[in-house]
DNA sequence: GCTGCTCCATACCAGACCCC
DNA sequence: GGGGTCTGGTATGGAGCAGC
């Protein structure tokens, strides 16, 4: 490898953040041709044209494209290498965007809030819903997600919290609260609300009660968990959701909660972030924050 | 179609730095 | 100290676009 440094990342950083020579350099303090120059040199170093003339535009080519975390990233991690490792948190102003599902926010966001008002009472925590890529993290319209993470890529990290499994909910009065233990042919006698963000009435239960020569009538899908629980403690439908949100729940909502009479996976809830974040100190903090909840 | 403006690329020159 | 290399600036040309 001949003649890279820190300028050239610097220029393409530019380039790709700017989409112009003419801007890249005005944000580079530099000339034109100089910037020109210099996407030249990456053009000789990278065997790809990098960015081609669209009419009067640059186009960045796929290889532009392709690099364009990677070099944020490097220069990101190189940023905080050389930024003094110190931060003041009763000073922080900081708003940091987490996304999640419903259940995470009703049981533990306010657990969350609390420890980091302690310690910085000028940072806020910003919730989104959850859905599903990475390109949130990668485009930074969210600092950290924290769900059920399957299939992240190599470019995030991920940090498991804890292990979760379903249970089974009904309204208070519901004839299932008073026996002792739930059958699955009790179980499939009553409709059901299923909780599913993609509108899908089916899932692992239904996996279990077929192998059993069971099926169940689910009468209503909610988006999420809240809305699942509203609409069973409102009728005498059953529903399914994690252990953790059932418990708080039950603190707002009369509820009745069971365990579900057919096995079902557990749930690993973990938390991931984007590689330029992996750095930065105040980004650490709050992740220590999140972890500490669950150890 | 002509003109003016904008943008990118290149030629040429100057200054800084390194090596012998 | 002199030559080579690298980087940045100015000057300039070509191309695309908009307004007339």
């Amino acid at each position: 490898m001949r003649n890279v440094d820190i300028t050239l990342l610097l220029t393409l950083d530019a380039l790709l953040t700017e989409g112009s020579v003419t801007a890249a350099a005005d944000r580079l303090n530099l000339s034109v041709p100089a910037t020109s120059r210099r996407l030249a040199h990456l053009r000789d170093l990278t065997h790809d044209e990098l960015f081609v003339l669209a009419g009067r535009k640059l186009v960045p080519t796929a290889r532009a494209l392709d690099l364009r975390d990677r070099v944020q990233s490097i220069l990101e991690e190189l940023h905080a290498l050389f930024t003094p490792n110190v931060v003041s948190f009763e000073t922080l102003n900081r708003t940091f965007s987490l996304r999640t599902s419903d259940g995470f926010i009703g049981a533990w966001s306010a657990e969350l809030a609390a420890r980091i008002r302690r310690e910085a009472p000028h940072v806020k925590l910003c919730f989104y819903p959850h859905w599903e890529g990475v390109e949130a993290l990668r485009d930074r319209s969210i600092d950290l997600e924290i769900t059920v993470l399957k299939h992240t890529g190599p470019e995030v990290f991920k940090q498991k919290l804890f292990q979760d499994h379903y249970v089974g909910i009904a309204a208070a009065g519901h004839p299932l609260a008073a026996q002792h233990q739930v059958s699955p042919n009790d179980y499939v006698r009553y409709g059901h609300v299923s909780a599913s963000r993609r509108g899908q009435a089916h899932g692992p239960i239904d996996h279990a009660l077929a192998a059993l020569g069971l099926s169940r009538d689910v009468s209503i899908v909610a988006p999420d968990f809240q809305s699942a629980i509203s609409a069973v403690a409102a009728s005498d439908l059953l529903g399914a959701v994690p252990a953790s949100f059932a418990k708080w729940a039950q603190q707002s909502i009369r509820l009745h909660v069971f365990p579900l009479p057919v096995p079902t996976p557990g749930i690993e809830i973990s938390q991931a972030w984007h590689p330029r974040s992996h750095g930065d100190v105040a980004h650490r903090w709050l992740r220590n924050h999140v972890r500490a909840m669950f150890t």
